[in-house]
DNA sequence: GCGCGAATTATTCGAGCGTATAATAAGCGT
DNA sequence: ACGCTTATTATACGCTCGAATAATTCGCGC
């Protein structure tokens, strides 16, 4: 009776190759595709591994839940960080969250997906408001030091408004652009989000599409 | 061996009760929960119905769908044409579409499952799709409306790029204000919405939301 | 009120699910 | 090079799934 011959791998490298494994599951064939089975053999392993670095299949699809969001979340922060004013790291912020790697198919369906369970589950609606808040609070800091920067005074409730109609706009602009990919140009949704946000903050026409300062 | 005693139903009435069964399933464990047997319990019926009216559960499920979207700019589009002047069309269109029913944990449940198959299943893809510009034609046709009211001259294009960024803003709170439901008092969502609307159009502040011409 | 078509139930089937447990091979310390 | 630990495989179990088929009961036309 021959054995599979296999490698032994350290737990952090096999526990990543197992999460994107059910990530990659979930995308192509949705929450019901991702069986214990399936995501094993994609992961080059056999099922029973899985029970050895989670407690139960639960578990580690919520393990990927934090990882989707987390990489959503921080690919936009990332962006932003590199600009240099605070003008330069909202606009960043803004695009970041309308092209890919954000706008992506794939990103979007293992979104929904866990979306969608977060009615069934407690444990997914915990992570889903977490990420939530910390996105909306890095909008909410963005925005707030650009306006410190224009000189434009603002209460904290006006800012919290505008944070959240930004961020409503940002959600909105990711799934049309996404759902409906092949209707815009990559950078037609750009454009339109930075525009639309300029609006949105009363700014004068410019005032944030504008290339440089 | 005694049988259950039934009730012979129309077929129309039927397929409506396996159809409700089924959004029920849904919207209270996740597309996993809804299984023929869940879904023919909770209608009232045995398994081995559904097999009567619909070719196979897939069939069902994108009935199923078809209800949900149908129902969500049904609920928005009746709203609107109640309104008297372009303006308040337009105006009750957005309200609408932020507070219940469509501004509803459940609805939203169903949207993001479904959603999250239209990447594994053709089907579901082309339902959204057809749903999805039949919303964006809607808004559109409020939109160009309420510009020629307000006797101001648009290209179809920048009415277009409007109505992109309208319904991104529509569909962003209606995310935000279903997922975050607690976070938000009823009319404070619908009131953000009409503030921010009328800043993405470039309207004056109260030329949308004075509840009186 | 009877018979006949068809709506509905009951039962069965094979496949696949998540989990548990025992056997085994890998690779490190020595 | 050996032995020990343990990461990994292999196999089995009990359940539930969607679908197919056979049996039955409803209710309408006559």
């Amino acid at each position: 009776m021959n054995r599979r011959t296999y490698h032994r791998a350290s737990e952090a490298e096999r526990r990543e190759d197992l999460i994107a494994a059910t990530l990659d599951c979930i995308a192509e064939s949705g929450i019901q595709g991702a069986t214990v089975r399936q995501i094993a053999t994609r992961a080059g392993v056999t099922g029973g591994l899985i029970r050895h670095y989670f407690t139960g299949k639960d578990q580690m699809l919520q393990a990927a839940y934090r990882k989707v969001m987390a990489g959503m979340t921080e690919t936009a922060v990332a962006a932003a960080i590199e600009g240099e004013t605070a003008r330069s790291r909202l606009r960043r912020f803004i695009v970041a969250n309308v092209t890919p790697p954000v706008t992506d198919p794939r990103t979007l369906s293992l979104w929904a997906a866990f979306i969608s369970h977060t009615q069934a589950d407690q444990s997914f609606a915990a992570i889903h408001r977490e990420n939530y808040l910390s996105f909306l609070e890095a909008l909410e800091t963005l925005l707030s030091a650009f306006f410190v920067e224009e000189k434009r005074a603002l209460s904290p409730a006006q800012c919290r408004t505008y944070a959240i109609g930004v961020n409503a706009l940002v959600d909105g602009l990711w799934l049309e652009g996404t759902l409906a990919a092949d209707t815009f140009a990559e950078h037609e949704l750009a454009e339109n989000a930075l525009i639309s946000v300029e609006a949105l903050l009363r700014l004068h026409p410019g005032e944030l599409t504008a290339e440089q300062q």
